[in-house]
DNA sequence: GGATCATTGAGCAGATTGCTCACATCGGAG
DNA sequence: CTCCGATGTGAGCAATCTGCTCAATGATCC
């Protein structure tokens, strides 16, 4: 993670279409060394992908909530977590899920057509047996939309990743 | 959002490289249809981008945690919301924010380095004056990761959006 | 029937991609 | 100090793709 690599992720994130020959136009690099950066990015997992990112609202899914899941504490371990898991990925309105600190607790980011349309998406979540006990927030409005960029280039000072320190600007 | 629509979101969600003519061939329709259809769906706002995903874990922040914020009520109205989420939008590492039902609250998706340095980044957060209380999940595995794709598909037989009957199949 | 819109197939110039080579640099290893 | 591996560079080439336009067809709506 050099310079040039956070301005490779700056650029094709704000300019997407800007391919590998306009980016290397634009940084003053040669054209192999874009394709060589974006190919050890991806490598490394920076980059994860070059899907289109769709909008849960356009779809029709304007409204968005947040589900906290307490789990029934199996006396085996964890059976619970993997069961509601599976349970949650077959739910299309359930986009994220993670297990969290706390007494053997899920979130989880659901997102429905109405608020009555949200009942069912929560009835359709909790009818899974090993959840206890469920709360939920309604996001009314958005201050900050998901980013990841401010971390790349807010990042020039420190370590950044395992970084092996390229050769290029020494 | 007919089939079509559908199939063409699958398809570059999965194979986002296929490219505008390989879509055409795969989908067995003429070029300049794939081209309308992409064109209308980014207009529609359902495409909201073409950047490239990128990890926070592979940046060198492997630890999420959410912060629930409990904002003071001033008794002007809602200019704590605001404020802290301009305070919140200068911190790189908080990736995510919504005003929620409840108490004024705000959900804030914070990443960091270790669970060392979630501290400086929850410190961070906590230093606008407006935040009266504040509480931490931090997230330990990830059932679900973020994705979107699903209400795609699983839309089929529902309204979808606010979709003008497109003239294909009728 | 007539108007409107989406789709299709075709064509074309220009730009881009994937790939390969040879060469210059740089830093670490021996 | 010198060699080696990795990286960056500039060039070149064939194949492909893109952006754009046009005319024709089919379907829907009024």
């Amino acid at each position: 993670m050099d310079d040039l690599d956070r301005r490779l992720l700056d650029l094709f994130s704000t300019e997407p279409h800007i391919g590998v020959l306009g980016a290397s136009r634009r940084l003053q690099v040669a054209r192999g060394t874009v394709q060589a950066r974006l190919d050890r990015l991806e490598g490394r997992g920076v980059i994860t992908g070059w899907a289109p990112s769709l909008s849960p609202e356009a779809l029709g899914y304007p409204v968005t909530a947040f589900l906290t899941l307490e789990i029934r504490q199996d006396p085996d371990g964890d059976g619970g977590h993997d069961a509601v898991g599976e349970h949650l990925r077959a739910i299309p309105e359930v986009l994220e899920a993670h297990t969290t600190t706390g007494t053997g607790d899920l979130l989880a980011r659901v997102v429905a057509r109405s608020n009555t349309d949200l009942q069912r998406v929560i009835d359709l979540v909790l009818r899974h047996t090993a959840i206890q006990r469920s709360s939920t927030v309604i996001a009314l409005a958005t201050q900050i939309p998901h980013r990841v960029l401010p971390l790349v280039t807010a990042d020039a000072g420190a370590a950044g990743a395992q970084a092996q320190p390229r050769a290029s600007e020494s």
